[in-house]
DNA sequence: TATTAATATTCATTAATAGCGATTTATATA
DNA sequence: TATATAAATCGCTATTAATGAATATTAATA
């Protein structure tokens, strides 16, 4: 029930489902994410961390960036799942379509070198 | 994004999760799910309300009772969804079993004649 | 119509969550 | 080793959510 309750609750928030929106299309660091979500950087972090808990999204070190990915979902049937409903989910929102534009455009060197 | 936010939400609190699980296997009103859950009445009520308007259950008028089914899930897709998932979800968790076996004990005249 | 019974609503309280500024940590590099 | 940079954590405030006691509503019945 825990691991279940773990994922509705994490996928209850609109800014971390554009997040996982969004990975679906690319690897993005958090510097990255906050801009184009236009969240501070410690909050886009906290949701980061929610989402890995929740066994959706998983995060490797270069350098000083972190990247993010969507999860296999290997370690949680629940996650994995909704994983896979959210790829045909949400496509037609016009706040998605606009973020994944953004997202797209997103560029690391230019934004955190500022 | 709403009606998807709305069905998460719905679906991220435990006692709301185990008020659709007693309800797959049968109908029940206000009274026997308050206390088969051990909330209060309002409180139950108020649940009720957020999974209807969440498109997860309806509910049906029998005089005095009011009853509760799951919804069929025609209004809105993400419910549907997870309704048909929920259905092989958490059938195994300890606090389900019980909770099972209570509700089917539980009877409406024994309940609310007091 | 007065009364009883089941549910819904209102209200107040408490707990959980989202948000951001300031700071810390970890890594790279001068 | 000192400095700079990306991300994480801390401390706090504001908002939202869960809870139940009291009350209102709705429907059945005496």
């Amino acid at each position: 029930m825990k691991e279940f309750l773990k994922v509705m609750k994490a996928a209850s928030d609109p800014g971390r489902i554009k997040i996982l929106k969004m990975l679906e299309h690319r690897v993005m660091c958090v510097c990255e994410i906050h801009t184009v979500l236009g969240l501070s950087q410690p909050t886009t972090s906290k949701h980061l961390k929610i989402l890995e808990d929740a066994g959706l999204v998983k995060s490797y070190k270069d350098g000083l960036w972190v990247n993010f990915t969507l999860s296999d979902g290997r370690q949680n049937p629940y996650a994995s799942n909704l994983l896979g409903n959210m790829k045909h989910w949400l496509n037609e929102d016009p706040d998605i379509i606009d973020l994944i534009v953004k997202s797209a455009e997103a560029n690391r060197e230019t934004i955190c070198g500022k």
